[in-house]
DNA sequence: GCTTCGTAATGGTATAACCATTATAATGTA
DNA sequence: TACATTATAATGGTTATACCATTACGAAGC
């Protein structure tokens, strides 16, 4: 019937207060919020009470902290960071294989690559061609520039994420990569052969955007991630019967 | 060449080693940490600085505490929460809407239900059909019962998930489900004749899932979640314009 | 055997002091 | 004058201590 009369934590008040001051936006990226001690006045707590809230902010990713003289809590830019912070400690703990987490990236790398084929513009074509030259340079030149070659791979998909117009999507994508890769990173000597397939396949997928055929982009982008992962499994598979 | 010597926050540090234990598993949901005076003395740290730490580990979701006698930091399992409430600052920030959310829903959506036909057992399907027992009823109840059918929708598309058998699907469709209704709620009022569209769908979903066609619930599902936002996208404008 | 109440453990808050870092201004030097 | 050096003060980081609020548990009383 009642709710209680007053906030049993304060440094909750503290942060509700300075996230809806964020949020609304009356408070910008890049602004300074006054001093611990101005601001201890302001909300009439104690010093370590305010801390506590300026923990909480800063661990939501809404406020970064800067030391000495005209430092202070900066507002920032609302990010995607802490959702894959937050991704990384659910396979951390094991809740997120990355079998499952390779299942998913095949559905929306799909998704995406079919979206991207409707929505690519001439000069979003160019921008792809541009980065395929860079993956040719790469394979050419053999296993040794695995390392390259995947970060070019890892830009062309983003890049799609980013003609998809769906910030939801290049959202997910940056979230997926920055988790899947680092696990994967132990494994890099992948074959010339296979470098070469990969990038057949990212080839093809252009051709079916250059021809509007988001149905082909979509089979394609697919198989491509499928395989990438069967690949890079069999070699966990290997390495860990190896360390036995 | 050289890393800094010492941690420059000492509660970074006792965060990490308290995150390292629970992660690692030494420390399981549902035990409890000793009292903030005495993992005080364990660290050798203010209780000012052990507290900014919980803070961090509280608003991480990997804690939670519990007030009096026998309280204390309570090591909690870690769930997908967190993930939902960043997403929830990401669309209140307006970096996110939710036209790109519902198109973000729908590829998913769809993934889920082609997998889930894949993999459903006899069981699966019976669970199903119980909900779909369920939906059929409010439906017949007519329009003042919108409320209630929409979560038996939203209970089908999640037992969905659950069938896909990937922990990614079911996080993803919890998430984008607690971030997509509350906006929506507002416009409750969906005509009845719309109403039996939605449960139609679902019978049509679980009949090629019996029928074990996953690319033809696949497009169903497409379908269902594209006319559904469309329709809740028409109240919206139409609810704007009477605003004005 | 039940209720009531006191007690102690524990988290929440306040205050005051000091340390570490850093931008800026003052000072010194070529 | 121009540049390097040093002092100063603002600001976050940490510590110590005290007290309040909440709650489980047991003792006292009915």
């Amino acid at each position: 019937m009642f709710k209680p009369a007053k906030q049993i934590r304060i440094f909750q008040d503290v942060v509700d207060q300075i996230q809806d001051q964020i949020l609304s936006g009356r408070l910008k990226p890049g602004d300074i919020l006054p001093s611990e001690r101005d601001l201890r006045k302001m909300f009439e707590v104690s010093r370590g009470t305010l801390r506590e809230a300026l923990r909480v902010l800063e661990q939501k990713g809404l406020i970064e902290i800067k030391l000495g003289v005209g430092g202070g809590a900066v507002v920032r830019d609302v990010s995607t960071d802490k959702l894959g912070e937050t991704l990384a400690l659910l396979i951390r703990s094991k809740k997120i294989s990355l079998e499952h987490l390779a299942e998913f990236r095949k559905g929306v790398e799909g998704d995406i690559t079919a979206l991207a084929a409707q929505r690519a513009t001439d000069r979003d074509i160019q921008k792809l061609e541009h980065i395929l030259e860079m993956a040719r340079k790469y394979c050419d030149k053999g296993a040794k520039f695995v390392q390259q070659f995947l970060e070019v791979d890892m830009k062309f998909h983003l890049t799609l994420s980013q003609i998809s117009g769906n910030p939801v999507y290049e959202t997910v994508e940056r979230i997926v990569q920055g988790n899947i890769i680092p696990y994967y990173e132990t494994f890099l000597d992948m074959e010339e052969r296979k470098l070469r397939e990969n990038y057949d396949d990212l080839c093809k997928i252009v051709k079916a955007m250059k021809q509007k055929q988001p149905e082909e982009a979509r089979a394609i982008a697919r198989e491509h991630v499928a395989k990438y992962a069967a690949y890079m499994e069999k070699r966990k598979a290997e390495n860990g019967i190896q360390k036995n």
